[in-house]
DNA sequence: CATGAATGAGCGTTCATTCAT
DNA sequence: AATGAATGAACGCTCATTCAT
């Protein structure tokens, strides 16, 4: 029993401080965020940084993990919307528009990750999502509304390619464009 | 008259020499790629490079622009296949698929170019290639096959978000599940 | 309450080093001395030279700046010994002869902050000095020994352009000849 | 008999036209004006510029030998004035002055120099211009109005110290406080 | 001979990471 | 455990010089 000692208070929050800060600063510098900003960003030193977060890789793959969290949460929500009712073909729409929304935040951070080469998916987290989603779907196909060949990974697929760095418009648009691939039926002028 | 001289043979071929290592290069380890090694990857010496292409982003921007002017060329033929009686919704189709292979090489040289700032578009090939869609989808259009909102920027847009760094198998997955969007008619299960 | 904390230790023998090191440099090698070459004759690596100087100019700032607290220390220290009752004129004298002695080395640093655009004066040492050998100068009109006519900025106009580079006897030679434009008789041949 | 084989015409123009792009260009921009500028500068290719100064060294060296013919010039015209009757030491105050402005020009020539270690003195020129000055100096003393100990050395000396690269007020008070240095009496207000 | 493309050592500077305090 | 000074490899870029055309 590898007994993990509860970890500090004061450590907790830090780790908490370093990720918000991790966050906003790759999201408004890009990639090139360094990690003495990202430190001083966080109020603390960069050696503090170092033992919560060996390496800038590191550091970039928890701030993802900590998005792909949130992703999971969303999905597992829209999920149990689903189970009370409500119509799968539209939950699957707006999660997708609401992702792509959060995920405008985050489109450095893909960036960021991709430069450095650190592991994007494979978590707990995604297991979480995959599993809310292959829901949906099924769902969404039993009510004949979703393409019968349509799998989770597609709407990964979707998800990892949206433009995150346009504008709203074109993030819409995009999605307007998107979605009758998913669906049986074909695409109206109003979306 | 300002008699431009004939440049040198070998100049020439050293620039295209620097160009396709450029293109090898930055699609193969990012926009991190070094300007020392694309010239070594090109056989000349940095200077050389330098002589060629002054900043590293004019560098980037050539690797764009002759991918661009391919493109351009590629749309123009597909125009006028379409103008000799093909279907236009086809050529669209072929195109896409068509761009989408080529542009795996060219992923990553967007993402240098978004980080070092360069130009994109805005070229003489860029006007080429719009033009050339436009025919095509006013023409696709008027055959009752692509839906009537449909303009030369959601072309664009999609093939902005192609999954270009991904295997062969999932960029033809996407293409069929994105092309339902352009068109009038549901998908069907064989694309 | 803004405690600036106390700079370490080393940190400080660090930031003693390298201004050492940097003025020898430049002294030996001219503005070309290189920021590594300075900071391996300093003992430290080119990183911990940036970090207590984030460019070459702030560098050669510095090793100016550092002169002239010297230089503003010594006009101190003659301007008080006059005010004890020394004769001014013979103060002014040894004054230039020893800035003379120690601007040998000051020579090529001044030369680098030329070529860097550095700022060279302006401030608060330079107008230390200029404050006591105004009353320097003063005291030696009073004594009717220096031209009437002659300011601050005369002292500074000749310790511009002492032959800091050449050998002992020819600075001596230098000063034998300068001093009489500042004073009311006319050279003799012993100086 | 080593027959020199007489130059070109052509060479010959090419040398003063690289020799004025040197001086104009080196003025201008200092030291680091490169070789490749004053080649444009000069309308020839670096090449050629090569072909008659085999290393930047060897160019300035040129440049300032060309400025050091014109001191001997000017210095052997004054002579020829003072053994014409002209009052030596009024020749010998103008001449300083006629070469302290022209070597504002020179300032950054010799700071170039001074870079590349070129040899600044020991040419035929210097001798000539030696020579003359001697006798103007000669002349001066036994006219009564320069020191008896002042040699052609001590005319160098200031002449390597002046302002050159301060403004024309500048340049003219440090020839009113130099020159006592050299005569026989005292300083009076107006210089 | 002139040309100008090619060379490559070197420069100032940055930043992820380590380690003495 | 936190701090922040130190490290040093790497980067984009320059320029005196060489040499194929």
């Amino acid at each position: 029993m590898t007994q993990t000692r509860a970890p500090r208070a004061d450590a907790v929050r830090n780790r908490k401080k370093i990720l918000a800060a991790a966050r906003a600063q790759i999201t408004e510098r890009g990639p090139d965020a360094g990690m003495d900003e990202i430190a001083a960003a966080a109020g603390v030193a960069v050696g503090t940084l170092y033992r919560h977060f060996p390496t800038k890789t590191d550091l970039v793959a928890a701030v993802i993990a900590e998005f792909m969290d949130q992703v999971a949460a969303d999905a597992e929500a829209a999920r149990d919307r689903v189970t009370a009712g409500a119509p799968a073909l539209d939950e699957i729409n707006a999660f997708l528009g609401r992702v792509i929304e959060a995920s405008a935040t985050n489109h450095a951070v893909k960036a960021a990750a991709h430069a450095l080469g650190a592991d994007t998916g494979a978590g707990a987290d995604q297991r979480r999502a995959e599993a809310a989603l292959a829901t949906l779907i099924h769902q969404a196909q039993a009510d004949g509304d979703v393409h019968p060949d349509v799998t989770v990974d597609d709407i990964y697929l979707l998800f990892n390619t949206a433009p995150t760095d346009q504008p709203q418009a074109t993030r819409t648009r995009w999605l307007t464009l998107t979605l009758p691939g998913l669906t049986t039926s074909a695409r109206t002028t109003d979306g």
